[in-house]
DNA sequence: GGCTGTGTTGAAAGCGGTGTCAAACGGGGG
DNA sequence: CCCCCGTTTGACACCGCTTTCAACACAGCC
């Protein structure tokens, strides 16, 4: 086995008494070197369990095959599934993960950190939470291949991969208005200026005109996405909520799920005197009793089309822009109340 | 701004009309150049928009400050903790992390990859799943700065970091025969070679023990960690087990939401004529109905003192190697059944 | 035999930094 | 005036690899 001290290609070379070029081209470009001498070379690579050094070689041929993921936060199985994503994809391409987070009060700092050591990363992909002036700048200054997550930098010539929350939400009303005939529906959303509340709340506002439902200002509340906070108000509220007709659209499982339960707790029956729905699909739309009507947000494939659209890039540096628009998916289970149709409830 | 084509350190010189050798002082070792020559050098770089070659950086100085992250899976919240506990230590430390999966039947192929490309890694942090004899050997075999996690190799003189299962197992079956006076408990756990379970089915074996409490073998089974296949048990047995001090030791938090649903389906009151406990101390803990008492295991902490492990040997590889025992910590909630305390419920 | 082509190899020039060493400079003391 | 010494600077030798480019051997051809 090896030595301790790094085995370099001249020993290889000295080992297989050939000149380094004949070592380094055993390794590249094996073809052009005649049988008898790359067997002599790759046992003597064997013999001293060499591995060529990566800086060297980067050095030379100025790509790392490595690729950074920056992302506003890591904690939960939202971000876990766009890491999942792109993590496989980059595998599946030869290129390795470089993660980092950079929380909203950091992110300049991680931003110029990434770039700083921009020589050793071939590309970046990143997800931003917020779309500052002062992000949208270094964006814009960005000097290497670059594919934006999840949101769209004006006038900018990188890539980009986006969900289309919208039409996910749209189609998630017309589903609970048309199948599952709500007349009244609750919307329960997150804080007043998150970007994905704001898409979901247009689209409510859109089909409840669409089927010229009336808008009651009292019906739309804004939370937190959390559960408890959910469980609380409902608790309160789930009573006057209730009705033939009545649902509930909770802009995330969580919050649709404790109202779930607070109804249940309270003898209201889910979903024949009120109807719920979530968004997101986590694994809580499927632990609540109903099971949650929700729409998939596709994170896993957002990262993977992120990384492939990267590396595309990468590969070919001057191709024009692409704008991927991923397509969330109805997920139609009981909590809704619509008629027998588990659409793909198995899925 | 930085033109398109890289500029390098001979740049800046020429435009500082300065030697390279100088430009390499003011980026590293500021101190040693006159001050008047610094300031022209330093907005030569401004205006070049000059970054230094991490390449060529790491060929002379043998370091990236990058360190790899090796996971079995990256699906889930358990190991979204650790990436995030590893992510924000390595920030610290002033390292970047590069991350990888390696599933079950693909690991010995991605730990090699990682080796291969081990002369741009700093070191790697390495978790597995099941300690194979091969795994075993490559990380007995591994040439650069390694911690395990959650596991340990015998006779390697590598650092690593475990979790005490047995002991958060033994502290909650504890909790719950003397505070909460159960006298008969139903096992759930996972597959039967999974090391987890192993070491929980030892912990409730080992307390049955102390409290001279019967081993009944019908009340140990073994499902596969999922809300579902809970759920479905226990809407079989809930009405055999129910009764006044039983309750149900899963082995996952998932479980036991499914245990605690399926029983409140079934009319058991939870935890008056069915007692659940859980394990992980999962967002879901806090969303059944009651909430879980279980176990809080420290993931993200685990993941942070892996990457302080890992960063210590690299700035000093030859230190005896390090074992830390991380402790899990009892969360009592009220599905346990003990009387009032509500320990850290609110943590 | 001389010429052209093909297969195989080695010498050497980078790639873009860092570190060593010696030179240049200037000031103070003998 | 010369010597010594501290400060500041530049020349140059690496680091380990890839990639020309030329050399060489050998074949087939005229």
């Amino acid at each position: 086995m090896a030595g301790s001290m790094p085995v370099s290609i001249a020993d290889v070379a000295k080992k297989a008494r050939v000149s380094i070029s004949t070592v380094s081209r055993v390794l590249n470009r094996r073809q052009l070197v005649n049988e008898k001498t790359r067997v002599r070379v790759e046992q003597a690579i064997r013999d001293l369990g060499y591995r060529p050094n990566a800086f060297a070689r980067g050095l030379m041929l100025r790509r790392s095959e490595m690729i950074g993921l920056l992302l506003p936060d890591l904690h939960g199985e939202f971000y876990s599934e766009i890491i999942r994503g792109a993590n496989a994809q980059a595998r599946e391409l030869g290129y390795n993960l470089v993660l980092s987070s950079a929380r909203d009060g950091d992110d300049s700092h991680a931003l110029l950190r990434a770039m700083q050591q921009r020589t050793l990363l071939d590309g970046v992909a990143v997800m931003v939470s917020e779309l500052t002036d002062r992000i949208q700048e270094a964006l814009a200054g960005f000097a290497l291949p670059l594919c934006v997550l999840d949101a769209e930098v004006d006038g900018s010539p990188h890539d980009s991969v986006v969900i289309d929350q919208r039409q996910g939400a749209v189609a998630l009303m017309r589903h609970v208005t048309q199948r599952a005939g709500w007349r009244r529906i609750i919307f329960v959303g997150g804080h007043e200026t998150n970007v994905d509340t704001i898409a979901r709340l247009e689209a409510y506002l859109q089909v409840l005109a669409e089927r010229d439902l009336p808008l009651v200002p009292g019906d739309v509340y804004h939370l937190d996405y959390q559960y408890d906070t959910a469980y609380a108000l409902a608790a309160e509220r789930v009573r006057s909520w209730a009705g033939p007709g009545h649902g509930v659209f909770a802009a995330n499982d969580e919050m649709a799920a404790g109202i779930v339960a607070a109804a249940t707790a309270a003898g209201v029956a889910v979903p024949q005197e009120l109807a719920v729905v979530g968004f997101d699909d986590t694994r809580i739309a499927r632990m609540t009793r109903p099971p949650l009507t929700t729409v998939r947000v596709p994170m896993a494939k957002m990262g993977a089309r992120a990384v492939e659209l990267l590396c595309q890039r990468i590969a070919e540096p001057q191709r024009p822009p692409t704008r991927i628009s991923l397509q969330p998916e109805l997920i139609a289970r009981e909590s809704c109340g619509a008629p027998g149709v588990r659409l793909r409830a198995q899925a």
